[in-house]
DNA sequence: TTAATTTCTTAAGATATCTTAACTTCTAAT
DNA sequence: ATTAGAAGTTAAGATATCTTAAGAAATTAA
């Protein structure tokens, strides 16, 4: 557990062993069973979560009651509701564990003190949250207004392996695509 | 100027003179004519601008070569293509001016000297950053989403100041509606 | 002020995508 | 193994939005 962390914080700063002791300690660990919440409308995000193995789903209920998927996390990804996580307000959005998932998890209260023992890490989440940034604008600059058989193909050729864990009408929501329309879009000729 | 800058970043974090006097002796300034690029299609980003006055947009140019705006920036608002400075790759998109526009900008090189010599500088991009993240998420999840009416009607009421100073085809692109139908979802009744 | 360019509007026909609803296939639980 | 629920498919009709094309209005330049 404390290696993968390691390994994984490395690839942005470089820790020392002490220093990965430090933030680890005051990291806890949890497993969340298929279909349990990480999260749910209406309560404040508490902690940002490290996906040490699993799948997650974070979505909102619209208007009419459909739910609307806006990302996918698995091994290796923080996942929180950012906006909930930051400012300490109320979540429009779920997060749901699509499979078995076992986490690291900590408070924004415990992230700052940490960020203030050790600003190395505050540096590694500056360049991470750079990192979800440039995802993100992808996603709204480019893909959200690719027609939906392109950002279909996109998302087969870029993320295979979410093909084979997850559902289709999941994929379907996170695409906004009706699940009718992605299973005609998919069919040969 | 030097005042301008100070009050912003204070927003973020607290800096006494002698810091911004630091921060502030390592930017330039430039002012860009209406329509002038303050980048370009393929060129790497060298900078982030801080905006002291003015208006600009980001766009690249599609597949059937039209324009395709992903943001508008104002005074005291940070704009760079993220990517591409970040990355230091060449950029899809240009950024230029819609009126005159007067900035304050720095090197990726010179930000993380500064970085180096002011931690908190780094903290203040750290929020800057997810900031920006939030708002990009807000975007992505729910905007994109609604129908073009809505987005429309949520465009006028959450800025409205850019509805006086941006074309409505303008409008239109970053809004990803066609500039003839969002003329026609204008017209009364 | 007039001409030139840019921006905005209107309308008709085309198209992508959604909705509904019924049916099939798959999966998980008894 | 059987059944109940979940997930995926199919097809017809509805609708939002785009495309094209032409003209009107507004800005900018001469």
């Amino acid at each position: 557990m404390k290696n993968q962390l390691k390994t994984y914080l490395n690839r942005y700063v470089y820790f020392s062993d002490t220093e990965i002791d430090l933030i680890y300690s005051q990291l806890k660990e949890k497993t969340f069973k298929k279909k349990a919440f990480l999260l749910k409308e209406s309560k404040v995000c508490k902690f940002n979560y490290f996906i040490l193995k699993g799948l997650v789903r974070s979505f909102y209920i619209d208007e009419k009651g459909k739910e609307k998927i806006t990302l996918f996390a698995i091994d290796n990804w923080w996942v929180t509701n950012t906006e909930s996580f930051i400012k300490q307000t109320p979540s429009i959005q779920y997060i749901q564990a699509i499979e078995e998932t076992t986490v690291l998890y900590l408070s924004k209260e415990t992230l700052e003190i940490l960020y203030n023992k050790c600003p190395k890490l505050e540096r590694a989440f500056r360049i991470i949250t750079e990192n979800m940034l440039i995802a993100n604008q992808r996603k709204s600059d480019v893909f959200l207004q690719m027609k939906s058989k392109e950002r279909y193909n996109d998302f087969v050729k870029k993320l295979p392996d979410f093909i084979q864990r997850v559902p289709q009408y999941m994929i379907a929501s996170y695409l906004e695509i009706s699940p009718e329309y992605l299973s005609e879009l998919r069919k040969p000729k």
